[in-house]
RNA sequence: GGGUUUGUAGCUCAGGUGGUUAGAGCGCUACACUGAUAAUGUAGAGGUCCGUGGUUCGAGUCCACGCAGACCCA
């Protein structure tokens, strides 16, 4: 049987014969059979979606995920792999509607809950057929045929089972969180409506910088000091007329600067009655301003970011003196005083803005009593800047998402109202009027919600209105319009609110410190992922907001009494089947209890009953689709269910997904597994994955990103098709790592392919063709005796097993990068340009004896290795390969086992041997090069001054090797190098740094100008002393790195310590052996130009020349004969026939017969 | 605005723990080599190692502050 040899290949091809093979074969379910009862290796498949077509990024992240799923298997573990699929969530939902043409608004109205779902279901697996074929044509070997589904009833079970576990433990908990709410259409808003179109408007509104009045006490004690103050009279007259009030008497009084203020600005005034908290930057700088309030004209110290002071004051105004300000000048003078960092600020308190009065009814608390929870404080706040305002940020816990966060970390209450049941509730309500209790403003719209004449000279907003009561009570700093974008909801016109609303939350918060620490036992590639953006995020967590108003998804298993009093979670099936009964008897329903399907709106038709007979309703909510993601390690065995037993499949080995995942599932796999982990830490382990790479993105070769509308985006099936699945693999694992973003360029696949895989090809391609000749049959037992072997044999095969090492430890610590690039190198640079190149000889030499079968093993060797370590990269041609070599058609590479570093077989000697002749090599034709020596012609030595004795040894060991590389006779060397070579010393800073480190540049100096005989000198082994200003230096031979400049009269090169001269005397008989060399060649390329076989025995005739060709060919007769093959050589008059041999300085006609 | 990350030749990328003259491949120019080769060799051109400071005898490498891109979060 003969090893198939190929002229050219066509990889696309391959992948498809292969693919077949596989199919027919069951290969890959092979791979999972035969390992049963070994060690398992778990993976988990982070689901696509396939409401969409796939990416090329897509083959990326599934090349990662395959490599080491192949990579594993083939070192003996069982790795199982089940597919999935990620069918809910909002994409799905929006996909439908536009589809369907309708809005949120038109389910239940146009659309049934039912048939809108049903539409989700159908949609959401529409492209499953080409996920499945790019799956299986980049050669991603998974569990297509039992996958998991999320929307499954038996997916969605496990889910409830977890929730139900949450919920026993008090994980699951309803609160609220702030959203966008329309109060006009009364109605949350995501934040996808919140980015329609045309939603951010762009709005005049009254803003606010209002004055909060600082506490005088031992934490601010600092801000009042320096006030001091003055005697002038101050007129309250002005004021009188600015506000017109008739109240308002007029009185005089000292000029004192007794009060501080911190200053912040809000454009939502109406948020000020909710003040509980100011927030202050950390690093920014404030600083403490005397001046006077604009509209009262009292005098004020204020506190704001000293880069905003210029928005409020002009610098001229500081030259004027205080003393000199009458009430209602319109320059108001400032004096700057101290500065302070935010941080300083931090705690001190402050009087409540806008504070109420409380009686027994009306469920208002006291300025004492909120102080007393913790109210009117300075905390710090990550968001605040100094691009507008004051620097200083009003924080209303009930009407920002950041606000509330920061007030919930610093322990700062909502300013709220308690209603007749005890429920706290914000200060406005669903309306979007402030509540009636509250004094003044009760019953008002705080935005224009009551469709109000604006245009009416009369109307006031309510922030006008609260404007108005702050500037007269000494409290507003500045009111002015101020433009601005802001969003409003897309059915009704009208402003939003950011409003607390209830949802259900995961008590994440509480298990922190465990999530950190389970964090640390996992592996992250890279590292920094793991550290920085997801430790990070888990130091800031918050608990994890579980609800979604939506449909299509997996629905909260919770039922609520009809008076909200008691609570049912249900955690399966069964369990909600057996409560249906129980309802159905307690309260004569007729509810059918078979449950074929556990999505809206069927369970929400569902109603149970508590233990007092009251009926309950689910809630209506829906969970987030990440709970989905991240319940996949249970949810996809349908466990406890269908499997009660998480034995060999939890946690997971390895998982990788994009870093953007990072917060996604990433973060929801591991939530979980630890909150299980707290709940049952028998049956969890705490973490659900030990290893994870987080891949980057793929960007278009400029970097940019792909987008339908820049038309970069890559087609994965065009580009398989075109290059095939290896060399697209090859790329970009071998181009950057994993978690780098990629910058795809289809020229770097044609690269990788000629490159690689051209190398690769060829080298098999050449083996073939001449173990066929000899029809050799490879014998590995030959290698265990290194009798047999030559010094390039041991070398290779040395290489080798270091690159087995290499690509070992890249391939286990999750470097398939560092895997790639290790077997390029080898493949192109070891193997095929350096070993093939030296041993071609061995291998077209006619016998087939035993230096030639050790060069035939040693190579096949190389090849079946290298075909075992890159298979899980390149998965197909590998397969291909695999099969030629072992000209077997049914054992697959993927089967085989992963091949094992041989330690004794590496010898690092040898490999600097070998590095060594290559340096030699390198010399001797850049020399030849310098001198126009062409390689054909013979020289007759080189020479190299040997500095160190070991040297000798290794060049002598692998002289051979060189000599023919290089076409040379003799190699020479120069021990006693004194006197004939040049030597340059430079100081070796790693040891001279160690004991010198501050005198190294006067000892570079003295070392510059060292002679031939002081450096000669120091070689012997006395040590150069001299002293820079106290110290003595004392430099021995180790300190200097001598290296050989130049040899007088010889052509020299140099690289490192090594040095090469060459001896360019051409003798006459080294002429005439470089006309025979020449001749050969001709000879060769004619034969190779006429397409004769390889094998082909042929006669040469030459056309007399002149003597010194005629000589220089017959003297070589017997060389040129045997290189050629040629059974006859004759020289005759003249040639008939003959062609033309243009030869380096003349030609001759030769005549060439098979 | 915050967190993470990247920035080295025209392009893609290497450059433990600071140490002599910063490398490789592709591309370009010239020449050579080749009965495996769509390969290879030699030489040449091509670098403010993103910038500015700092630490150090010495910084691509360590520190600080910036700039630019990317991702995630606000």
């Amino acid at each position: 049987m003969k090893y198939p040899e190929y002229k050219s290949q066509n990889y696309p091809e391959i992948a498809e014969r292969i693919l077949k093979f596989w199919n027919e074969n069951h290969t890959f379910q092979q791979s999972v059979s035969t390992r049963e009862g070994n060690p398992t290796f778990t993976f988990y498949e982070g689901p696509p979606s396939a409401n969409g077509t796939p990416g090329i990024h897509h083959v990326m992240a599934r090349t990662i995920k395959d490599i080491f799923c192949r990579y594993k298997t083939m070192q003996g573990f069982q790795v199982n792999r089940k597919g999935g699929w990620d069918t809910h969530g909002l994409p799905v939902e929006l996909q439908v509607e536009k589809e369907l043409g309708i809005t949120k608004e038109d389910i239940g109205k146009k659309i049934s809950v039912e048939e809108y779902n049903k539409k989700c279901r159908e949609t959401v697996m529409r492209f499953k057929a080409e996920w499945d074929d790019l799956t299986q044509k980049m050669g991603y070997w998974v569990d297509l045929d039992n996958p998991y589904i999320t929307f499954e009833n038996s997916y969605i079970e496990s889910c409830w089972y977890i929730l139900k576990k949450l919920f026993e433990k008090n994980y699951l908990y309803k609160g609220y969180t702030i959203q966008p709410y329309s109060p006009a259409a009364g109605t949350g808003l995501s934040s996808h409506e919140l980015n329609q179109p045309g939603c951010y408007k762009d709005v005049k509104d009254t803003s606010i910088v209002a004055q909060f009045k600082v506490i005088r006490n031992q934490k601010s004690e600092k801000l009042f000091a320096n006030l001091g103050g003055s005697a002038k009279p101050f007129s309250h007259r002005e004021l009188l007329k600015s506000i017109n009030d008739p109240e308002v008497t007029e009185t005089e009084t000292n000029i004192n600067w007794n009060d501080v203020y911190v200053l912040a600005w809000t454009t939502t005034p109406w948020t000020l009655p909710s003040n509980s908290a100011l927030a202050v930057g950390e690093k920014i700088t404030y600083i403490k301003i005397k001046t006077f309030n604009p509209y009262t004209f009292k005098p004020v110290v204020i506190v704001m970011a000293k880069d905003l002071v210029s928005k409020y004051f002009h610098a001229k105004s500081a030259e004027i003196p205080l003393e000199s300000y009458n009430a209602g000048d319109k320059v108001i003078p400032f004096q700057l005083l101290e500065e302070y960092t935010g941080k300083d600020l931090i705690g001190i308190e402050y009087e409540q803005l806008m504070p109420s009065q409380q009686t027994s009814e009306n469920g208002l608390r006291s300025e004492n009593e909120w102080r007393k929870s913790g109210a009117f404080r300075i905390i710090t706040g990550d968001f605040v800047s100094t691009e507008d305002g004051t620097g200083v940020v009003h924080i209303a816990p009930t009407f920002g998402a950041d606000d509330y966060r920061v007030a919930k970390l610093a322990n700062i209450p909502a300013i709220t109202i308690t209603d007749a049941e005890a429920k706290e509730l914000p200060l406005v309500d669903k309306q979007g009027k402030f509540i009636a209790q509250f004094p003044e403003f009760g019953g008002m719209f705080v935005k224009n919600y009551d469709n109000q004449d604006e245009s009416n000279p009369a109307y006031k907003s309510t922030d006008v209105l609260i404007s108005i009561k702050l500037k007269t009570e000494n409290k507003a700093f500045k009111v002015e319009k101020y433009e601005h974008s802001y969003p409003h909801c897309w059915r009704t016109d009208k402003p939003i609110l950011y409003y607390p609303l209830e949802s259900w939350f995961i008590k994440t918060t509480a298990l922190k410190d465990k999530m950190v620490d389970f964090n640390k036992t996992i592996n992250w590639k890279p590292e920094s992922t793991g550290t920085g953006r997801f430790g990070n995020w888990l130091e800031n967590l918050v608990d994890w907001n579980l609800s979604r108003s939506r449909y299509w998804g997996t629905p909260l298993p919770i039922w609520v009494s009809e008076d909200g009093k008691e609570m049912k979670c249900i955690g399966s099936i069964a369990e909600l089947k057996s409560e249906l009964e129980k309802a159905n008897q307690t309260l004569g329903l007729q509810q059918i209890t078979e449950l074929k399907d556990l999505h809206r709106p069927f369970v929400d038709e569902i109603f149970l009953v508590d233990i007092r007979g009251q009926k309950m309703i689910r809630q209506t909510d829906l969970i987030d689709v990440w709970f989905d993601s991240g319940a996949m390690p249970y949810a996809q065995w349908n466990y406890p269910f269908s499997q009660n037993s998480l034995n060999g499949v939890y946690p997971a080995d390895f998982i990788s997904e994009g870093v953007d995942q990072t917060r996604g599932w990433f973060f929801t796999l591991h939530a979980l597994a630890v909150m299980l982990n707290d709940i049952d830490p028998k049956t969890f382990t705490g973490i659900a994955f030990k290893n994870v790479v987080s891949t980057g993105l793929v960007l278009d070769k400029n970097g940019e990103k792909m987008s339908k509308r820049k038309g970069n985006v890559i087609n994965p099936f065009t580009t398989l098709e075109k290059y095939g699945p290896d060399a697209t693999r090859w790329y970009m694992i071998a181009n950057s790592n994993p978690w780098d973003n990629l910058k795809f360029d289809l020229d770097g696949i044609a690269e990788t392919q000629r490159k690689f895989f051209g190398t690769l090809h060829n080298t098999y391609n050449f083996f073939a063709l001449y173990a066929n000749l000899d029809s050799f049959v490879p014998d590995i037992n030959l290698l265990n005796d290194s009798k047999n072997l030559t010094e390039a044999d041991k070398w290779i095969l040395s290489k080798l097993n270091s690159l087995i090492a290499e690509v070992t430890k890249a391939y286990d610590e999750y470097e398939p990068t560092k895997a790639a690039r290790a077997l390029t190198d080898f493949v192109c640079d070891d193997m095929s340009n350096w070993y093939v190149r030296l041993n071609r000889k061995r291998f077209w030499l006619a016998k087939l004896n035993d230096d030639k079968r050790a060069a035939y093993t040693t190579l096949y060797t190389c090849l079946e290795t290298i075909v075992k370590l890159a298979a899980p990269i390149a998965p197909f041609y590998t397969e291909e390969l695999y099969q030629n070599l072992t000209k077997n058609n049914t054992n697959s590479v993927h089967l085989s086992a992963f091949p094992k570093s041989d330690k004794l077989l590496i010898n690092n000697e040898l490999e600097e041997r070998m590095a060594m002749a290559q340096t030699v090599t390198t010399l001797v034709h850049s020399i030849r090069k310098n001198n126009n020596l062409r390689v054909r012609l013979p020289l007759n030595k080189i020479m190299i001054p040997v500095l160190q004795p070991k040297t000798k040894a290794q060049i002598l060991a692998v002289s051979d090797l060189i000599k023919t590389e290089v076409n040379i006779k003799n190699i020479e060397f120069i021990e006693d190098t004194t006197g004939i070579v040049t030597k340059k010393v430079k100081p070796n800073f790693q040891t001279l740094g160690k004991t010198y480190g501050k005198f190294l540049k006067e000892i570079g100096a003295n070392i510059a100008a060292l002679h031939q005989n002081e450096i000669a000198n120091i070689e012997k082994g006395n040590p150069l002393e001299f002293s820079v200003g106290d110290t003595l230096i004392s430099i021995s031979k180790a300190d200097l790195l001598i290296s050989t400049e130049d040899i007088p009269g010889w052509k020299v090169a140099t690289e490192g310590e090594i040095t090469v001269a060459l001896d360019v005397t051409v003798t006459e008989e080294l002429k005439k052996e470089g006309i025979a060399r020449d001749f050969v060649n001709r000879v060769q390329n004619y034969r190779k130009d006429n397409g004769f076989d390889v094998t082909d025995k042929i006669k040469i005739v030459v056309e007399n020349k002149d003597a010194l060709i005629d000589s220089a060919l017959k003297t070589n007769i017997e060389y040129i004969c045997s290189e050629t093959q040629a059974i006859a050589f004759d020289f005759i008059p003249a040639l008939s026939n003959p062609s033309l041999f243009e030869m380096e300085d003349f030609e001759m006609n030769v005549e060439i017969k098979k």
